[in-house]
DNA sequence: AAAAAGCCTTGACAATTGTCAAGGCTTTTT
DNA sequence: AAAAAGCCTTGACAATTGTCAAGGCTTTTT
C-alpha cells in the first residue's frame, strides 16, 4: 500500500529515490477493520497518519454522550489529533474506521527528522498545514454564517466523495445539526 | 512600537542581535485609526501583520449584507487572510480597526526570506500556524457541539481580554447568533 | 434463513432562535 | 451643548430546530 502514498508524494512534490527510500524506511502500515479504533479519548497521539485506503472519522463525545464529528478522512487525507501531538496532552478525540482501512504511519520523531533532512518534504508539510488551516477557517465561516440547508449543500459540493460513502446522520453530526433536521431539509430541498 | 514585537519574539524564541536586526530591517509600521480598513474584500492580501497596539476585526459579508466576524486581533495577535496570502486569490475578508491601532508589517517575500535565513524564526512561525490550526479546530468543536450559552461562556473564559473591549453584538456575530439572542442568554444567565 | 442492528423518514410538540420594532442609555460627532 | 450614531435590552410573533417515538427498509450478524 505504500505505492498509494508514493503517488500522493509525487503529486505534491519532487523527491529523489534516496529521499523516497528514507521516507519509506521509517513508515509502517496499519490495517484497521471497520469499527476498530485508531485512537481513543484519553490516550496521547504521537504519529502522523496517512489514509491509503478506507475511511476514518474523528469525533469528540460531549458530557451527554453525544458524538460530534470533527472530520472524515478518506484516501489521501491525514488523520490524527494535532493538539495532542503538539502539546503531548491526552487526546479529547476518538478515531475509528467507518470502513476497512489501510494506513501509512510515521512516529512523530521520525517524521520531524524527515522534515529536517528533506527540504522538499518539509515544504510539502508546510503547505499541508496551511491548507488545513484555511479549510478550518472556511468551515468556521460555514458554521457561523450559513443556514442549515446551505451548510448541507456546501458539504455536498466540497466533499462529494465523502458524501457518497458516509451515512447521513454522521454528516448531520459533522454539520452540527440533528439527523432529523437534516432529513427534513433533504425532503424539503428535493421538493423544489 | 517595534519593541512590542521584540518582546513578543523574545518570549517565543531566542534570536541573536544580528537576526533581530534582520527582522527589524524588513519590517514596517502602519497606524490605523478606528474604523479604517486594513483589507477590503476583493483585494489580495500579501503581508504578515502583527498587532502591536489596538484591536482589529476580520469579517466576511454574506449575500444579504450581514457581517460575520471570523476573528478579533488584539495586541500580540496576527491579522491577515492566509487563504489570499497562500493562493494569491482576491480576499473574501474585510479587516478594519475597532480601536486606533499600530501594526508591524512584513511583505510576504521578506517574511519567507526571514524564515529561510533564521531557523529559530522558522520554528516559531511553524509553531504559530500549528497553534492557529488547533484553535480553529476547537472553535469548530464549539460551533457544532455547544449550546449558545456554552459558546458564550467558553468565549469569556478563553478570551476575557477580548470580551472586555469588544461590543456584545460583535461577539454574537463571532459566535454565529443574533445580538438579541445573546442579550437574552445574558439576562437569563445573570438571573441564576 | 432468521434475527438483530443500523439507517432514514415522518409526526407531534416543545424549546430555541431570528426578525422587526421600540425605547433608553452611552459615546461620538457636529 | 445639541444632535446623531451606536449599543443593548425587551416584547411579540413566526420560523427553525431538537427530542421522543414509531415504522419501514437495508445491511450485518448469528
Amino acid at each position: 500500500m505504500f505505492e498509494v502514498f508514493q503517488k500522493y508524494l509525487s503529486e505534491k512534490t519532487t523527491l529523489t529515490d534516496t529521499e523516497l527510500e528514507m521516507i519509506q524506511s521509517v513508515s509502517f502500515t496499519k490495517k484497521l477493520r471497520k469499527r476498530q479504533y485508531l485512537l481513543q479519548e484519553g490516550d496521547a497521539w504521537k504519529h502522523y497518519c496517512f489514509v491509503a485506503k478506507g475511511c476514518l472519522r474523528i469525533y469528540r463525545v460531549d458530557q451527554k454522550g453525544v458524538e460530534h464529528i470533527m472530520k472524515f478522512c478518506i484516501e489521501n487525507w491525514w488523520a490524527g489529533d494535532r493538539e495532542s501531538l503538539l502539546t503531548g496532552s491526552p487526546s479529547q478525540c476518538n478515531i475509528d474506521a467507518l470502513e476497512d482501512s489501510v494506513l501509512i504511519l510515521f512516529k512523530k520523531e521520525d517524521y520531524d527528522e524527515l522534515r529536517k533532512k528533506i527540504p522538499a518534504f518539509d515544504d510539502m508539510v508546510n503547505t499541508l498545514i496551511h491548507r488545513s488551516y484555511i479549510a478550518s477557517q472556511n468551515r468556521i465561516h460555514s458554521a457561523i454564517s450559513y443556514t442549515t440547508e446551505e451548510k448541507y449543500q456546501n458539504f455536498i459540493e466540497k466533499y462529494p466523495d465523502i458524501f457518497s460513502r458516509v451515512p447521513l446522520h454522521m454528516i448531520a453530526s459533522y454539520l452540527g445539526v440533528s439527523a432529523e433536521t437534516l432529513s427534513r431539509i433533504r425532503t424539503h430541498a428535493a421538493r423544489r
